[in-house]
Parts: C-alpha cells; sequence; structure tokens
DNA sequence: ACAAACACGTGATCC
DNA sequence: TGGATCACGTGTTTG
C-alpha cells in the first residue's frame, strides 16, 4: 500500500494514496545516498559508464511499476495490493472473463441454430437517426474526403479526446476506421456520428499529453495521404 | 528470455524454454555466492537474523515470477519475454476480452428482446464485466456534476455542433437529457458516451450561428444550476 | 521485536 | 561495444 508513491510521482495518473512516506527518489536523487557511495570508480571519473547502468535500470523499474499499476487498473475486484495480489487477481480475471465470453459465445450460437429466422442483415443499413430524410449516405460534391475541423484537447493526464469532422461519401467511414486502426491506439471509446453530408468522429484515446501535437499531425497527414490517390472505387 | 530458468525449475509447468543459462539459484544454492559474503554479522552467530531477510526476499522474488509467468500462460498472443511486456500484453488482452464481452452480450440481449419464444435462461446475468472503476480522471472528489469541457462549434449555415465532457455520476445522464430536452432546441443528431469517469455528450443543432454564444451561456448556467442543490442522491 | 513488502545499487548476461 | 534485462543482497519502512 505505501510501494507506489514513487509512481505517483514519476508517473502520471494514480493521484489517490496519499503519503509519500518513502524517502526521496526522482528525477532528482541525491544519488550518492547518504555519505557512502562506496567502491567503484576509484577516482577520476566518478560517474561516467558505471552510473549509466544505475538510471536505466531505475527506469526500468519505473516502468515495470506503471504497467502493473495500469494491470491493477483494469482489473475489477482487486483484493490487496501485493505485487504479487495484483498479478494473481489479473490471472483469476482473465480465466473468469474467458470462461464467461465462451459460454455467451455458445449461448448465442445455439440462439442462431434455433431460430430459422437467420435474416442476419440483409440491409446494409438503416438511415437511423430518423427523419431529415437527404439520405446519410449520398455523394456531395467533394471529390474525396474533406477535413473540416480537428481538434486533438488534452484531457487530464494522459487522455487525449480527438474529434473531427469531415465530409463524408461513399466508404468514407471504413477509411477512416482503418486508418485509426492503423495507428493502433489505445482506444477507449470511438464514436461515429453519420449525418446527411459530413461525418462525425469522437474518441478517447490513451496517451501522453506530450503526443497530442504528434498525433494531431499524424491525423492530418494520413487523411491528406487519402485524399490524393486519384482511384476513388473502393466501398 | 532468459530470466525465467528459475521460474522452470521452481515452478511446476512450462517445460518449454531451453538452455538453463543463467547460474545457479535454487532450493539448494550456495548462498554464500562466491567467495565473498561480505559484512554483516562481524563474528559469532553467522546467519541468524541478518540472513533469515535474505531468504525470504527470495522466496517472495521467486513467488513473483511464478506469477508473473502464469500471468503469460493465460495470454494467448504473447510478442516479447519482458516482464514489461508480459505486463502489457496481459493488459491489452483484458481489455480486448472485456469488449468482446459487452459486444457478446449485448447481442444475446437483442436476440433476447427479438424472440420471445426463447425462455430458458437460467441465470438473468453474471455480474462482472462492467465497472472498471478506477481513474480515468479521479472523478469520486467532484460533488456533483462538473463540467470539463464546453465547445459549442459552428458548422456551416444553421448548424451548432454542441461538445461537452463532464464528471458523471449516478443519474447524471438523465439529468444531462432533461436539461437538453427543456430547451427544446431542434436537434439533428445526439450522441452520448460513457467511459468510466467521465461522460461525453455530442449534439448538432440545427439553429442560427448568432445563437452559439448565446446556447454556449445557457447550457453552462444550467449545468451550475444542476451543481449548487446539495441533494446528491438521486439515481 | 518480527515478518512482510518494497526500492535501490550492483554484477552478470545476452544481443 | 554498449543497451537492455535480470537476479541478487541490502537497507528501510510498515503493521
Amino acid at each position: 500500500m505505501l510501494w507506489m508513491e514513487n509512481i505517483e510521482n514519476v508517473g502520471d495518473e494514480c493521484r489517490n494514496y496519499l503519503h509519500t512516506p518513502y524517502l526521496l527518489e526522482n528525477q532528482e536523487y541525491s544519488w550518492t545516498i547518504d555519505g557512502y557511495y562506496d567502491s567503484s570508480s576509484p577516482d577520476g571519473a566518478p560517474s561516467s559508464a558505471a552510473s549509466k547502468n544505475i538510471v536505466s535500470e531505475r527506469n526500468r523499474r519505473k516502468q515495470l511499476n506503471q504497467r502493473l499499476f495500469a494491470l491493477r487498473a483494469v482489473v475489477p475486484n482487486i483484493t490487496k495490493m501485493d505485487k504479487a495480489s495484483i498479478i494473481k487477481d489479473a490471472i483469476d480475471y482473465i480465466q473468469q472473463l474467458q470462461e464467461e465470453l465462451a459460454k455467451t459465445q455458445t449461448e448465442i450460437m445455439e440462439m442462431e441454430c434455433n431460430n430459422p429466422v437467420t435474416e442476419e442483415q440483409p440491409r446494409p443499413l438503416p438511415q437511423l437517426l430518423g427523419s431529415h430524410n437527404t439520405n446519410v449516405f449520398n455523394s456531395a460534391s467533394s471529390p474525396n474526403i474533406q477535413l473540416l475541423q480537428l481538434n486533438v484537447t488534452p484531457m487530464g493526464d494522459n487522455i487525449l479526446l480527438v474529434n473531427l469532422t469531415c465530409t463524408k461519401r461513399a466508404g468514407t467511414i471504413v477509411k477512416l476506421c482503418q486508418l485509426f486502426e492503423s495507428f493502433n491506439l489505445k482506444i477507449i471509446t470511438a464514436n461515429i456520428t453519420a449525418l446527411p453530408g459530413a461525418l462525425l468522429n469522437t474518441l478517447f484515446i490513451e496517451a501522453d499529453v506530450k503526443e497530442k501535437d504528434g498525433l494531431k499531425m499524424q491525423i492530418e497527414t494520413a487523411i491528406a495521404a487519402l485524399m490524393d490517390p486519384p482511384s476513388p472505387m473502393m466501398t
């Protein structure tokens, strides 16, 4: 319960857990602990190659703890804060999920077999969100995808809110999905809304706030790249 | 790739992974490593209280590695053998499983609704799935609804895009819906997304661009009005 | 006082 | 030749 305060400092999240009890330790660090820093490097270069490993190892530990904490975050019923317990709970949870998933999937299979209905998806898509005729899938004039708005806003510590609107033509949605899939980001929530002439895409991404501008540029260039190939056909 | 041979020895399973490269270490163990066992216990009792911690720590490490390896065993698609990578893959896999399970469960729900025939469901719903709780903003602390972001952007001639995020508590969604209903705007498309700690609301409104600022203020004041009544309970 | 849990620095190992 | 990863022993803190 008291071993992750350095995560609290160094990491990003997890602001709960009060009291930073352990002694200092951070980017700074006195790094000649008290008075004895002992053996290696008898004189001359005190911290060249020998102490390069120290910071490396420190980072490794830090990252590992961050990951471990992230693991703990996705497991709902945690009992103890032990490192070992965290992993154990994660294992149990995974097995539980697998079991449950298998059960529900077989259940679906059975229900499908029992129902000769099986129309499945005869209709490609109902226009949904009723009214407003002017069916959502129409060409409009623009040659291909055209970006109308793009915002990448940091939400809290390590979450980015991507919000883009673009013109909508046939196949735009799939292209957009493929585009974001290709980035393989850690998407928390995605949301696509189609309306007569435009397409709105909102998604929460787990990423460091530092990546904000990079991500925005990445999206812009990718969409721009979607425009130039003059092969329009490809649903 | 070479750090879990001791698990291989000590643990139970996973006989694959050849070569036990690292130096010895096991139940036996020379436990005065090479020639120097150094400092503690200047004389008399060489291993009483001081070196009791050593074996304890050794067991802790062993157990932690066993658990970590067991975790790796239940995750299907592992890439690297890194400790950190193992945890990362486990996290991704858990999220993937959660998503999949939610999908299939809603699918079952839909099928059941369409078919009043099928009785035969012994259990109404297993618990789990939802509630990742934990982070995505601390949430928690805020007393009621808290507005995190609000944008009112004109889209074209007479369309306004309202985009707001707020903290999510019990009853937040209904309140928000009632709020927007009370405005009786011409809503073209509305979209609400709930994620663990926050609530995202996106809607297209048919209104003149002149009303932009007025609408924004209207929303802000309405939400602010929702905050002050100190009656927190309200499903 | 005692045991459990952790972070640290260090040497070894592979790529 | 370094960079990355690991296990180890040790000191410290908490219950």
